[in-house]
RNA sequence: GCCGCGUUGGUCAAUCGGUUAAGACGCCUCCCUUUCACGGAGGAAUGAGGGGUUCGACUCCCCUACGCGGUACCA
C-alpha cells in the first residue's frame, strides 16, 4: 500500500558490470531521485554455481564511482534487509511462498531429474517444436504431484526425494500489462511453460525471488533490460496468485545496448575485438584470470560516463547533450526513453569525455592526472621555478653549468611548489570564471594551470601525458629535422641574444610580455618572427605541437626555458659541424 | 519452430498527420591560428519493402522482410 517511490537494481554477482547494467542503474536512480524516492541494491545470488567471489564488492565500487549510490543494500543495510537473496533464502522466505502456491493449487511438486527432463525434450522434439516445454501439454507425462497418485507424492516427499516446485500455468489465457515504455503488452499463456519456482537445492529461481522480494521490499517501479520481457507473464501470474495484480510495481523494459558493428547485444568480446571498454571499471575474473579494462581505467570521467549512458536511449527533446547529474535528475522522463536498442559508438563516447574535460576546471580531475603522471614517473612540479622567482642575480653563474648538472639541480631543488608563486600567471586562463556569484574557486596550482592550458587537446585522461608531460620533463627527443634545413648563423645569434635578454630582465613575464619582447628582438635582428617561432617551439617541447609557445615559456619558468633553448642550440651547432 | 519486442543518414537521434525531415558524433572543404588543438562557416549522407486509412503520411492500421530477445532447476 505504500505510495513511496522505491526502485531497485538487482544484479547477480557473476562478473564485471556491463555498460547496459550501469545504464539500467542510472535510469532507476534518476527516476527514484526525481520522485524523492529510494534506490535499493539487491543482490540476486540464487545461482550458487555462478557466483564469482569479489563481484558484489566490484558492483558496489562501480556504483560508487558513477555516483549512483544506493540508499539501501547489502553494504549499507536498511529496513527491508537482508539484501542478499541467499540470506533471505536462509530465512525461509521463498519456500513459504512456494508452498503457499502449492496449497492454493497454483504450483506443484516435480520430482523429475534433469536427465529425465532432458529425455523428455529429446523424445518430443520435432522440427516444428525444437524445444518442448515442461508445461500444460506435457506435464501429465512427467513425475509431479499433479499426476502422481497422492500417496506416491507423499512417499517421495517422505523419502527425501529431491524436488522442485513449478508454477502451474493454465493454457488459453491472456496475460497483459502496461509497460511504461512500450505500452500494453499481451501474451498468451499457451506458450508459457511451468517455470521452476523453487530449485532442488531450496533456492528460489529469479522468477519467484523477484516477485517476492519486490513485494516485501515495497518496490513501486521495476526497470530492467528488455531481455526480461518474455518472462514478464510469469511474474504477473505470480503477482496475481500471491499478492494481487493491482499491487504489482510499474514495469519498464529498457532497450538493449547493441554492438557497434552488425547486430546483437554488446558483449565484453566486442569490446576486446573493437578496442573499447564494456565494463565500468577494470575487472579480472578470479577463475579464468581473464582481464577486461573499464571505462574508468581507460580515462573516462564518471560525469562523462554517466552522461553518455543517459543519452543512449533517452533525450530531453531539445538539442542539449551535455547534462550534469542534477540536470538529469530534473529532466529525465520514462516517456522519452526509446523502444529500440542503440548501437554503442565509442567515438561519440570519447566526445562526451572531451566535452567534460574542457568544461570542468582542471581542479576537478587534477588528482587523477597526477596519479597518471606518478605512474609514469613524470614529476608534476616545474623545474627551475624557485631559482627563477627568487632572484635574477644568479643567472649568469648558471651559464657555466653543463646541461645535465643544471637539469638535475633544477629538479632536485624543487621538492615543493610554493603556493605564492602560482597565482602570477593566471590571466591567461580566460576560461575560468574568476568573477561570479559562486563561491570563489580555489586558485589553480601550477600543475592545474598546465592542465588548463592543454585540456582542449585531451580526449581521455591519459592524453594529458603526452600533452602536458613536457612541462615537467625535458622532451625525450628534439625534432631537429624540423628546424635544421632553415637554420642560419643569424638565427643562432638571435637565440643567444634572446637568452641574454631573458637573463637581464628583472622578472620572467607573462605570455604577452614575453611575446612582445621576442618580437621586438626579432625586428631588431631583421628576422621574421614566424621563422623563429617554430624553432623556439621545437626547443621547448621537442616537436610541432602544444599550446601557444609563450604560454608554455611563461609556465615553464625562466631557467627551464633558457636551459631548453640552450640545449637545442648545442645540438644544432654540433650537428652543423 | 513458437512467443514477444523492435526498424528515421555509417552511429546517436528530433518529429507525437501538414517541416526544404532538426541537431550531435564521425567524415570532407574552408576560415581562425607563424605548430597541434579549440572555435567558427559550409558539404556529402536518412524514413526497410508493399498495401491500406486520409485532402495529406516518417507519423495511424495490415502484411512481408530484416534484426534482436526469450524459449534452463541462469539471471
Amino acid at each position: 500500500m505504500s505510495k513511496k517511490v522505491r526502485l531497485r537494481f538487482a544484479p547477480s554477482p557473476t562478473g564485471g558490470l556491463h555498460l547496459g547494467g550501469v545504464r539500467t542503474v542510472l535510469y532507476n536512480y534518476l527516476f527514484a531521485r526525481q520522485h524523492g524516492g529510494e534506490f535499493i541494491l539487491r543482490i540476486e545470488d540464487t545461482d550458487q554455481t555462478r557466483l564469482v567471489p569479489g563481484a558484489e564488492e566490484y558492483i558496489i565500487d562501480c556504483l560508487k564511482w558513477c555516483g549512483l549510490e544506493p540508499d539501501e543494500g547489502p553494504h549499507k543495510g536498511g529496513p527491508f534487509g537482508p539484501y542478499r537473496q541467499s540470506e533471505r533464502k536462509a530465512l525461509g522466505i521463498y519456500e513459504k511462498y512456494a508452498r503457499q502456491l502449492v496449497q492454493a493449487g497454483h504450483a506443484y511438486f516435480a520430482f523429475d531429474t534433469p536427465e529425465e527432463i532432458e529425455q523428455m525434450r529429446e523424445k518430443f522434439k520435432t522440427p516444428e517444436n525444437p524445444s518442448p516445454q515442461y508445461g500444460h501439454a506435457l506435464r501429465h507425462r512427467m513425475r509431479n504431484s499433479l499426476h502422481l497418485p497422492e500417496e506416491e507424492t507423499l512417499r517421495l516427499l517422505d523419502a527425501g526425494t529431491p524436488y522442485t516446485i513449478r508454477i502451474k500455468v493454465d493454457p488459453s489465457q491472456q496475460v497483459s500489462f502496461t509497460d511504461m515504455i512500450r505500452g500494453q503488452v499481451t501474451f498468451s499463456t499457451d506458450g508459457i511453460d511451468d517455470k521452476v519456482l523453487l530449485k532442488a537445492d531450496g533456492m528460489p529461481t529469479y522468477h519467484l525471488a523477484v516477485v517476492v522480494d519486490d513485494h516485501l521490499m515495497e518496490i513501486s517501479h521495476a526497470f530492467r533490460g528488455e531481455e526480461w520481457l518474455p518472462s514478464a507473464p510469469v511474474h504477473i501470474l505470480l503477482w496475481r496468485y500471491l499478492f494481487g495484480e493491482d499491487k504489482m510495481p510499474h514495469w519498464a523494459h529498457l532497450p538493449l545496448i547493441l554492438r557497434p558493428d552488425g547486430n546483437g547485444k554488446l558483449s565484453k568480446r566486442d569490446g576486446d575485438r573493437l578496442g573499447f571498454p564494456v565494463f565500468a571499471m577494470n575487472w579480472t575474473d578470479p577463475k579464468t584470470g581473464e582481464a577486461a579494462t573499464g571505462f574508468r581505467e581507460r580515462g573516462f570521467l564518471p560525469e562523462a560516463f554517466v552522461n553518455l549512458l543517459a543519452m543512449l536511449g533517452w533525450n530531453d527533446g531539445t538539442n542539449q547533450e551535455i547534462f550534469t547529474m542534477a540536470e538529469l535528475i530534473q529532466k529525465f522522463s520514462m516517456d522519452r526513453v526509446h523502444k529500440g536498442g542503440a548501437k554503442f559508438d565509442f567515438e561519440k563516447a570519447k566526445w562526451f569525455n572531451h566535452e567534460w574535460l574542457k568544461q570542468l576546471p582542471a581542479t576537478a580531475y587534477s588528482p587523477l592526472v597526477k596519479a597518471l603522471f606518478d605512474q609514469q614517473g613524470i614529476p608534476t612540479e616545474v623545474p627551475g621555478a624557485i631559482a627563477d622567482e627568487a632572484t635574477a642575480k644568479e643567472t649568469t653563474a648558471d651559464e657555466a653549468a653543463d646541461e645535465a648538472a643544471a637539469e638535475s639541480a633544477a629538479m632536485e631543488s624543487l621538492p615543493i611548489i610554493l603556493p605564492g608563486i602560482d597565482n602570477i600567471g593566471i590571466p591567461i586562463l580566460g576560461a575560468v570564471p574568476i568573477l561570479s556569484d559562486e563561491p570563489a574557486a580555489p586558485p589553480f596550482t601550477h600543475f592545474e594551470k598546465v592542465l588548463e592550458l592543454v585540456k582542449d587537446r585531451c580526449t581521455l585522461l591519459p592524453d594529458f601525458v603526452p600533452n602536458a608531460g613536457f612541462f615537467f620533463q625535458r622532451p625525450a627527443s628534439i625534432d631537429l629535422a624540423a628546424v635544421q634545413p632553415k637554420w642560419t648563423p643569424a638565427k643562432q645569434l638571435f637565440f643567444v641574444e634572446l637568452i641574454r635578454q631573458w637573463q637581464l630582465q628583472p622578472s620572467w613575464g607573462d605570455a604577452h610580455t614575453l611575446e612582445a619582447g621576442f618580437k621586438e628582438m626579432a625586428a631588431a635582428a631583421a628576422i621574421k618572427p614566424g621563422d623563429l617561432l617554430l624553432p623556439l617551439r621545437i626547443m621547448l617541447v621537442g616537436g610541432k605541437f602544444g599550446p601557444h609557445v609563450f604560454d608554455i615559456a611563461a609556465l615553464l619558468s625562466r631557467q627551464e626555458t633558457i636551459d631548453r633553448v640552450r640545449h637545442t642550440l648545442g645540438l644544432l651547432s654540433e650537428s652543423k659541424s
